[in-house]
DNA sequence: GGCCTTCTCGTCTTTTTCGATCAAGACGCT
DNA sequence: AGCGTCTTGATCGAAAAAGACGAGAAGGCC
């Protein structure tokens, strides 16, 4: 699995927003800067996270992006998913769909297990979470095993 | 994450090796045909798991491809990065090594948790248990559950 | 040796995606 | 009006993905 850029910029930008709070709209370059993300590629993430409905935006002086929802109720996933579409895909389709001939009819199975197990995690983290650095107790069990950190 | 064709293509091509057996090669050309892959694209997948190790080459008439090791004794994780390198990467890095400013210093944890929670899935199925439709009862539990089949 | 089969390996397109930049426009507020 | 934002679309280069192709080397069989 790789995580791109583009969704790793967003979760970024999301938490920094989840930090902010909602006292204040926080602007495309703040992020930006204080991220360490490209100004104008952000600011392509940023509207499809607006349209995707995951934050408000707002113009002129003092203007800029908050949350549309609680943070505590907004996971990994559902920014990932806003600016990337769906998590897994098997050749660009839903795993559930691939169909193999013959012996490897069982290989959906397969797929289906891979995509459940990532959702088990990033469904389960929000970007409050992160942002106050207190993530969920099964995501620590498996962040803590020390065979998670070795490089295969 | 994507599963690309290319690694979809090996853990095919792999499985169809498997339930071959050991007895005699089988040609890239019966793969091909069975599993409705291009042949081309198969001969280089191929050659790259010969280079890994997974399988091992006969030219000449009854040549082919048979596996270099037992089945059940080759993960679809051995499969894909044999063909695509590591399984789960942060922009083309290895997640333990990416660094956040500030707020987001414990995404990485939650990257991490995500990797581990794939290989949880893919190095524990063999590709002998693909092609003998037994798949282990921990992926099993993963792909019973009616959740998991559901599009987000 | 001749012939057929099959892998081997490098090259070459084509297509798509990724990451990023730029510019013009629309909007909101003072 | 004017400033600071967001908004949108165009564009771009680099890289990767997917696949096609052909010449050649190796193995087996008669």
């Amino acid at each position: 699995m790789k995580i791109s850029a583009k969704a790793e910029y967003a979760v970024r930008a999301a938490i920094e927003l989840a930090a902010a709070g909602n006292g204040r709209a926080v602007s495309a370059e703040r992020i930006a800067t204080s991220q360490g993300i490209p100004l104008n590629f952000l600011e392509h993430i940023l509207s499809e996270l607006r349209i995707a409905g995951m934050v408000r935006s707002q113009r002129g002086t003092d203007g800029g992006y908050r949350l549309a929802r609680e943070p505590q109720e907004i996971t990994i996933a559902d920014i990932i998913r806003a600016v990337e579409g769906p998590l897994a895909t098997v050749r660009g389709g839903k795993p559930e769909e691939a169909e193999y001939p013959g012996v490897a009819s069982q290989l959906p199975r397969v797929w289906i297990a891979v995509r459940q197990n990532l959702r088990n995690v990033v469904e389960h983290v929000t970007i409050a979470d992160v942002a106050s650095a207190r993530l969920p107790d099964s995501i620590n069990v498996l962040a803590d095993d020390p065979e998670a950190w070795v490089t295969r």
